[in-house]
DNA sequence: GTGTTAATTTCGGCT
DNA sequence: AGCCGAAGTTAACAC
């Protein structure tokens, strides 16, 4: 990984066309040859970037631009399309290369498809009796996130999210109403999961008929621990 | 901007936990206290990072950190919520500080918005006699990008798309069928412009009767230009 | 401020 | 390889 601070401009050309005007930036240089510019604020998202596959090359800079004080140029050309970026070097501040080595990469936990694991290998948390009938369950405008049982044998349809928001009342609404349509399984009542449920949505679910269920991470995740402790 | 390369590992408490295990990276500190964690390779996504509003503070490690290792600790508190993120360095391998002063930022070129402006001043490269009713017509469903008349005085609503895709049709479908409802609109046909238009996009846009236009990016600015310079 | 939509989205999973 | 959907999405813009 190469670090370097310069006083820069930086022109994009590819999907569309941007600018960015002298100023002093960091510019990284990935082992892989992708290219970050980053500005001393702003988010993770660069100013501008390259992303691999791509090569970088260091090449002399036009007449005109060396007349207005370009020293150095950096030519970056994705491999497999037009996209190009240039970065037009006025002075250096710093320059230093790294040798980091690969990363083991990020682990995550607590994402959707947990809770949605989870809760499929503990769909009793719903209520007494209830029974599994398949995760990711195929409907014409897309998957179910669980199909299951109630203790009576009555088809329960479950949205499952992180955080509970309208849109996700709207979607598990237009599943209910499809399938509802559909003789072998109606009637089908629907659960709407989640590890917090805004106030908006449960009202609109509520509204629906649809129960929510506040999902406990990890109190699942605990009896699933003990589970696998035991066996 | 503070840059540090050193081996470390980190752990994100917040909308999700994640975890990174002990390797060397770049960690990069900006001004208003964010952090981005980032390895050799990738995108110009973080590993994992901290946005601000934040506060990033120098600690020192507990005993059992300490006993594995651990050297210094970091810890990124979002200002707002309980976002936490904790690095725990184990050896720093290079670290300066840099002033880089306010981006001017960039100036992008090509975008929908352009796209869109271009062709409501341009109205007459979809046809003879177009003439433009509004931009961002407001529906009950949400804003038609364009709204004009044909020669004939038949309304004509378009969707812009830089890559038109399949949802985009499905988009002005949708707008279509609400406008046509209307007896003062009704018939409004329509039309689906972009850079680039999808064959399958193409194929189910035609089939409902949909009518397909290219626009020529420059094309449309060298126009916009040549007027600009006549008047 | 709040909400909606685009993004050089990126990223992962599945077919 | 392409398609689909989530993301600690972020960012821009209207209301």
């Amino acid at each position: 990984m190469r670090l370097v601070i310069a006083k820069c401009s930086v022109d994009y050309d590819g999907r569309l066309s941007a600018h960015l005007p002298l100023a002093t930036r960091l510019l990284l240089v990935k082992a892989d040859g992708s290219v970050l510019v980053h500005s001393d604020g702003g988010s993770y998202k660069p100013l501008n970037w390259m992303s691999p596959p791509c090569a970088m090359a260091e090449v002399e800079p036009e007449a005109h631009e060396a007349a207005d004080g370009v020293i150095l140029a950096w030519q970056v050309q994705h491999a497999k399309s037009e996209d190009r970026l240039r970065v037009l070097i006025h002075e250096v501040l710093h320059d230093s290369e790294h040798e980091l080595g690969v990363d083991p990469g990020l682990i995550k936990d607590g994402v959707e498809a947990h809770l949605q694991r989870l809760l499929a290998e503990h769909i009793h948390t719903l209520g007494e009796g209830y029974s599994l009938v398949r995760r990711e369950y195929m409907t014409a405008i897309g998957p179910v996130d669980i199909l299951c049982k109630d203790a009576t044998g009555r088809s329960v349809a479950v949205e499952i999210k992180r955080r509970g928001d309208i849109d996700g009342v709207e979607q598990l609404t237009r599943y209910l109403e499809l399938m509802n349509r559909d003789p072998h399984l109606s009637p089908v009542t629907g659960v709407f999961a989640a590890q917090e449920i805004k106030p908006q949505a449960r009202t609109l679910a509520t509204d629906r008929g649809i129960r929510c269920v506040t999902l406990d991470y990890d109190a699942l995740k605990g009896i699933d621990n003990s589970e696998h402790r035991l066996f």
